[in-house]
DNA sequence: TCGCACATGTAACGTGTTACATGATTAG
DNA sequence: CTAATCATGTAACACGTTACATGTGCGA
């Protein structure tokens, strides 16, 4: 899943900017798809346009640069839709947190409990997203895929409270007066 | 996480040649960190030599090529221990399947229920890999690794069939006598 | 006045993939 | 006889990131 497709999606619900997209692929909706760029989005837009799925506007404002208005064309519609018939990619996981969990055994427990902590944490603040993202759900297919991520989400909060005991249990064991780090 | 850092997590647990690491990060255990490919990993392999992270003895075998078998240093085991205590990068997850329940509803019933029957058996399929690899847990901290993923892949398909009603009701109904894929 | 939000774009760089080059043995 | 497995390595290419260049207006 390329940055290209990513506009092409973002665009298929309506016109956006540079700019917009890249917010959107980097803090709305999208951003469990693909985290983009400038130095990508630009370059892919353009390109876009110069095969004619996407054409753009220049609108000026006072006060504020210009902004380059895009949209999709109905060729880049039929583009979109029918990669969207192609067998699918697999998905990619890819994960610091587990490689770490990995080799508990061979680090400090006062660091393998501060670092699971920290992971709950993130889960909930993502978790708090999600309920955001939930609420303006534009698209019909979001409210499905937000609660996918949702339920994954928390599965996986489950498994770590339910089993950080263990992981602690595995670790080196803190020398001494250990009130370490939180 | 990149192709250096799974080297030598991969040669942490006891020597392998460039040919066995790719195996295991495509294949293996590792296969849910990275996928890497002989055109990254010797290299890799070769610029830690250099740096002193880890060595290499050839072994010469009869009828098959020479080996070349890399192991660790003791300064090596430092770095990658030491790289454990800094702050960890973020997860990633980039799934084509969730692009395209996104948009279910601009594709055929048909072709929904199509892929959503193929994503629970491919769930399916990872589920019985955590099984066999599951058997063999050589090092500590996999057991924990292993469970935590399979707790997540239930999760997902729990979820998907629980929903994949609401999703194929949400696609465009198949024209005339659609009787379609499987 | 300092830095952030807005807004577009390019150039250098990093990191990894695909395809190529080479070659013996073994299983179907 | 053909393909796969073992085994290493390089070169061309794709794709993306980081940092730079440029510039205004607004809030702290």
């Amino acid at each position: 899943m390329n940055v290209r497709t990513i506009c092409l999606a973002i665009l298929y619900d309506g016109e956006a900017t540079g700019y917009e997209i890249r917010k959107l692929s980097v803090e709305g909706e999208y951003s469990y798809f693909i985290d983009a760029s400038y130095g990508s989005i630009y370059p892919a837009l353009a390109k876009l346009e110069a095969e004619k799925l996407v054409v753009s506007r220049v609108e000026h404002q006072e006060g504020k640069p210009a902004k380059k208005i895009y949209s999709v064309t109905a060729s880049g519609r039929t583009a979109f839709i029918n990669s969207l018939f192609e067998k699918l990619g697999e998905d990619e996981y890819r994960s610091e947190f587990l490689l770490f969990v990995r080799f508990a055994s061979e680090l400090p427990a006062s660091l393998v409990e501060a670092r699971l902590n920290e992971r709950v944490e993130q889960i909930d603040a993502m978790l708090a997203d999600f309920d955001k993202l939930g609420e303006d759900h534009s698209h019909p297919g979001d409210t499905w895929v937000i609660e996918y991520g949702r339920t994954c989400v928390v599965a996986a909060r489950n498994y770590i409270q339910a089993h950080r005991g263990e992981l602690i249990a595995l670790a080196r064991p803190d020398s001494g007066s250990a009130a370490a780090a939180e």
